[in-house]
DNA sequence: ATGAAAGCGCTAACAA
DNA sequence: TTGTTAGCGCTTTCAT
């Protein structure tokens, strides 16, 4: 490994002093008032030593590292893949650089992960917590090191997040299972269950039904585990699909949640939307290519990496307008498709 | 944004020198002959003042930073998503981190990330390239900069790389369309079409072919540009289907022409297997839940995570033994669904 | 068994 | 218009 040429070299080459070495290459040259002609001999050698600067040494220097860390629950689950895409190029469009790292959804990775990114300096953090560990984030919040949470809040907490409109998304998409004319529908939800975009979306869910006068049953309500889903979606929905008190509907709250149910849909042998109907909150490419198509809530999944870098680096460089409102809601979009009948 | 605690402070609370807390805090502690008391009390002091090592500080003066660089076409894309997990992973069972960034196959993209992980004195990288960046690869063999590639490699150089075995693997599919029947085979291939990873199914195709006597008709070859892959087959496919030429069995050589070709494939009216035969090389969820499935050559995409973060690794760390294999092919396999009549 | 001092490469306050 | 100096927080050689 060679060594890279740094400031001092090129100090050195010219005769001339780091800081105004320093000065140039970053642009301050004129402001500092500095020769045109001196200016232009900087340049020059640092062209031709092909210098780079030590991100490192400024970073130690500035305190800055123009590095924001992300953590989400699996990084090769395709609604985080997007999200971190967006993220990606969000930061990128104001030179930062992002650290992406996945949680499984275990606090305790959660708040590891947390602590090794703030290790490395990021400038910022957005999390797509856990829940389970309100401590850390306190601690950070304490710290007033910035923060957003993104696709989960918590609640009654001034923390600043970006989430999709849970509720109102939820609400929607059993509207049309009744429109369609279902009224017995079963509710696939993940645990735990106290996230946020969960709970949000039952919630959506009771209120839509009670709307429409239609009393909300709790055996229609399973818990699958986060870390066994088509395990138990195998074992479980046989108990909402058989017996006289079967749905004629199922509503899944998440992607993983739909496909799994899909699976296990095919190969009870029973069709979509004959035998039972089918909504997912959350789409992903796999439902506009099934036949039939499934409908679903489509999430502004860039818009929300997007803003919530936005948020994250106007907190960061300060430069939030005081009326910024750093707690938001995002808007879905129910995609009709043919398996709701 | 409080200050954090730093090795001095411990070495003021204490009394003692830096050097001290640092070879204690590094576990040098008997190794240089230090009071296990004093060992004790400076343990108990970083904990209670919670201090954590600025990495940054660490890097300039180690040289080293502990963290891996991995640059991808599309961190979206379900077949990076879940190699980008895999690098995570095994890259953190070691102690390393991952700064992870998309390339969107553009050559000029790829050759800005390559400096700015350079910049940030990652200690190796992990590049799956265009291949049309030849010039910053040679720069970065020149520097005895740690790399590996992956998914794709640079025919006849030395230059380390982990794939799949994607000769073996296309040639396998052929042979399976060719065992059910098919003989006129039309084949979808993305480009930039010198991708090794899509050269070698193509010669995998090709000699499939030969091998039972069929000829290879230019005409069944599809090029699908990667940036306008839906689109573009839309307005092709039609080409392969119709006629009285028309093919049997479509061979998508990724995961993305797959998906696409099954889009257009339905809203054509055809029926797979009956009307067209279907084989994708990359196996993704969606086959398996289609109906009906979709015969597919899965990739052993953890794997090659894992093992080209063990080569990058014993590279950087220099334990490679002398007889490691740097070029590495993976075997696949082909998962047979009922897509291929 | 412990410490002093140098230095990684950079920037910023202050001099000249 | 340019240079000097002092660190950022850490590790490491060399003293003691």
């Amino acid at each position: 490994l060679k060594k890279k040429t740094s400031l001092a070299d090129i100090a050195k080459a010219l005769g001339v002093s780091k800081t105004l070495v320093s000065m140039v290459l970053n642009g301050k040259g004129n402001e500092n008032g500095i020769n045109e002609d001196t200016q232009k001999r900087v340049w020059a050698k640092a062209k031709e030593l092909n210098y780079k600067p030590n991100i490192m040494a400024r970073s130690l220097r500035t305190g800055r590292s123009h590095t924001i860390g992300l953590i989400v629950a699996d990084i090769s689950n395709a609604f985080y893949a997007r999200m971190c895409r967006a993220v990606e190029d969000a930061a990128a469009r104001r030179g930062y650089y992002v650290l992406f790292s996945s949680s499984d959804e275990k606090a305790q990775k959660e708040q590891e992960l947390i602590q090794m990114l703030r290790d490395r300096l990021v400038d910022g953090l957005i999390l797509s917590t856990t829940l389970e560990n309100k401590e850390g984030i306190e601690e950070l919040e304490k710290a007033e090191f910035p923060l957003v949470l993104i696709d989960r809040f918590i609640p009654n907490e001034s923390t600043a997040f970006v989430t999709a409109d849970n509720y109102a998304g939820s609400k929607e998409a059993v509207h049309h299972l009744i429109k369609k004319g279902h009224q017995r529908i079963g509710v696939l939800k993940i645990s735990p269950s106290y996230l946020t975009s969960i709970t949000e979306r039952v919630r959506g869910y009771q209120d839509a039904l009670q709307e429409a006068n239609i009393p909300v049953a709790d055996q229609h309500l399973l818990e699958i585990p986060y870390d066994n889903i088509q395990a138990s979606i195998k074992e479980e929905l046989p108990k909402l699909l058989t017996g006289e008190n079967r749905v004629t509907a199922l509503y899944a709250l998440n992607n993983n949640l739909a496909t799994a149910a899909l699976k296990e849909i095919h190969s009870m042998g029973l069709k979509i939307p004959d035998d039972v109907a089918l909504i997912s909150f959350d789409d992903i490419d796999l439902f506009s290519i099934h036949s039939p198509g499934i409908t679903a809530v489509s999430q502004p999944v860039s818009d929300m990496g997007t803003h919530a870098v936005e948020l994250l680096l106007n907190k960061i460089e300060s430069k939030k307008n005081a009326d910024e409102n750093d707690q938001v809601y995002l808007p879905t979009e129910l995609i009709e498709r043919d398996s709701c009948g």
